[in-house]
DNA sequence: ATTAACATACAGGCTGCATGTATGCAACAC
DNA sequence: GTGTTGCATACATGCAGCCTGTATGTTAAT
């Protein structure tokens, strides 16, 4: 038999049947979600069979995961290359959130990373996988900011999760298409009380009689 | 016949049914997810056949659905309850938020409401399902301070929504076991810091030299 | 020739619907 | 009042289609 094929290496075979796989299903889950997304749908648009499927995957919620892995390492090579930190540590972590919801707003990212991952991986794995990949520079910062008198006695890592929640929330509004701007500024107000004195808030607070 | 019927009235027999079917599936749902809890187990549990369940809902999302709705007005319920507003805004925030943990603590709610319910049914269902029982007591707040002062020329939609994120966070650690105690703090500094005017703010970070 | 990379075939389970059955209920005659 | 008759509601059963995961077969690279 004479072979006129490409006679690709296994590696790169291999590869590019992975990135077909993938590839497809992000576009199928990012448009109809992961429960009304089909395996024989995904294999069909990447033009392979379900049998390649499970030779890469475990299982659906294996490709999943694999899809969510990617696009976290992407999210955070974008993140660390907008790496300018502000001149005060608000500005910073402004900086900071608005490079995330900068990466955040590539078509499709909110909602696999916000929505369909934790509703497939739960949320205990993603969290794992956000340790993994982009780090805890949200608790860093703060513990940062601790230091320089900010932050007494409130305890940080709790914060910085509800913080984190705050930033998904508005990057889930921001990529359906809502005011950026006024998100941006609701991130703002946040940062800022968080980052004040606890003294000086008091202060601030009975003052104008609150 | 060997046995005499129970005779109850359909409203009766009706009612009994959809609690059967309700409750088991709260129970499994909580247990072991939505997606991994099959109609066949479901009606199992319930004492009953596919049949009435299909009977009472429309599909398997609708008794989820039904599932929800529920667990939000008795929600609702509790947190009208402990309607003791605090003295000032900032109290009245912390008691408000604190009337929402202790909802969310009852076994399996915050899974019901923070986790498979926006899966099953999607954000904007569950945002608009919030919005016919909870209604929008964050954002009322928000308007109220805006009128004392505090909150200059920050779009309040959007603060309310990050605030809820936050709160929602707060719920599902608290639910998970995680100290209590800290979540609220967290939760306070945030207020706190939202309910400080924008001016005093900015002198107290300059101050801070942050 | 051996192994990795895929394709094909199959079994089990689940969902939703279509059809069948029984139970309560209302009206009417008596 | 009471029996019975017709009917709608509440539910049970059976079936078709799809999907997932695995086991087995085939092809291509080394």
């Amino acid at each position: 038999m004479q072979h006129e094929k490409p006679s690709r290496t296994q590696a790169e075979r291999r590869a590019e049947t992975r990135r077909a796989l993938l590839s497809a299903a992000r576009t199928l889950i990012v448009e109809k979600g992961y429960a009304e997304t089909g395996t024989p749908e995904i294999v069909k648009q990447a033009g392979v069979t379900r049998g390649a499927l499970y030779h890469h995957f475990s299982d659906k919620a294996d490709l999943m995961r694999a899809l969510v892995r990617q696009e976290a390492e992407e999210i955070a090579a974008e993140i660390n290359t907008d790496t300018n930190t502000g001149q005060t540590p608000l500005e910073a972590f402004m900086a900071g959130a608005k490079a995330y919801f900068s990466a955040m707003s590539i078509p499709g990212r909110a909602k696999i990373m916000l929505l369909e991952g934790p509703a497939v991986l739960g949320v205990s794995e993603m969290a794992a996988l956000d340790r993994e990949t982009g780090g805890a520079t949200l608790l860093e910062g703060l513990r940062h900011a601790e230091k320089h008198g900010a932050l007494e006695s409130v305890p940080l890592e709790p914060l910085a999760e509800l913080l984190s929640s705050s930033f998904d929330r508005a990057a889930l509004a921001i990529a359906n298409g809502e005011d950026r701007g006024a998100y941006e500024q609701a991130t703002r107000k946040l940062l800022a009380g968080v980052l004040s004195s606890r003294s000086e808030i008091s202060a601030a607070v009975e003052k104008n009689n609150l």
